[in-house]
DNA sequence: TCTTGACATAAAGTTAGCTTTAGGTATTAA
DNA sequence: TTAATACCTAAAGCTAACTTTATGTCAAGA
């Protein structure tokens, strides 16, 4: 069992985010002591992490929270469990394919100035490059439908 | 030369939204008509790819507008620039990491909640791994140092 | 006994990034 | 000529996810 303050440090997460968790209703199953102290288990650890892991890849906090009710209801959820991580797999997934893509345009723009950098003014790289992006890079960021 | 309601479409962003960007000084170079209307060149096109590229990665308006401020600035900021790309560089790898490890997470959570459902319970399945996760997917997510 | 440190609560405050509202102008179509 | 449409501004409002503040409890050490 460990205390608000150690969990804090293992988290890395300051103490008033912990107790918001708790008041927003993402750690159901956490106990106090007599006189009304947290006292952490090692399920509530294994549900930090994956309050982590949900919010690192862009859950809001009130669908997690849903996620944590669904839980709590048993077995008959696993199946709208299963389908809210499906969904959630793909939101990752197209995520680093966008974060990709972005990278794309960033080395892109590492090269442009490493370049100006060299020739002291941007000059020569700007007539290479004089639509101002390289035709593969300007296809990723086309709207255009 | 387009209208903000073309660009708008373009870029699938709201109006407002546009002239916020224009507000807080991220289209720098944007022209106007004789009765005040914004005329958006190819220019501002290639800004408005960057900023969208930017946001993606994560970075805050302010210190995209301190990029465009520099841009503003001549060759003087060339290696500023250059600096602030390979900074955002690394920002997309690590960003690219943290989704990897998080979605090793989730595929694990995937398979879990699959054969759950197979079963119609999680018994089996928690039995399998006793610990709620894998050691492999559990050191992925553990932060003491 | 007194003070220190770690815990507790409720409620107000903060920040980013829009979004909405209210009111006005200018051009075109009927 | 009127009505619709697309633009304009300033300012207020909104939301998520904390963060801070003010106040209080409790156990352990000097």
């Amino acid at each position: 069992m460990y205390t608000i303050g150690e969990i804090s440090k293992m988290f890395n997460l300051p103490i008033p985010t912990l107790r918001y968790y708790d008041k927003e209703g993402l750690l159901l199953e956490l106990e106090r002591d007599k006189s009304g102290i947290r006292k952490f288990n090692n399920q509530n650890i294994e549900t930090l992490r994956l309050i982590e892991c949900l919010k690192k890849s862009g859950m809001q906090i009130k669908d997690i929270k849903e996620f944590i009710g669904w839980c709590s209801l048993g077995d008959k959820t696993i199946s709208k469990r299963k389908e809210m991580f499906l969904k959630q797999k793909e939101n990752i997934e197209n995520q680093i394919k966008e974060l990709e893509k972005a990278l794309a345009m960033i080395e892109f723009k590492c090269w442009y100035y490493e370049e100006a950098e060299k020739d002291g003014n941007e000059k020569r790289v700007k007539s290479i490059t004089p639509n101002g992006l390289p035709e593969n890079i300007k296809k990723l960021y086309e709207n255009a439908h």
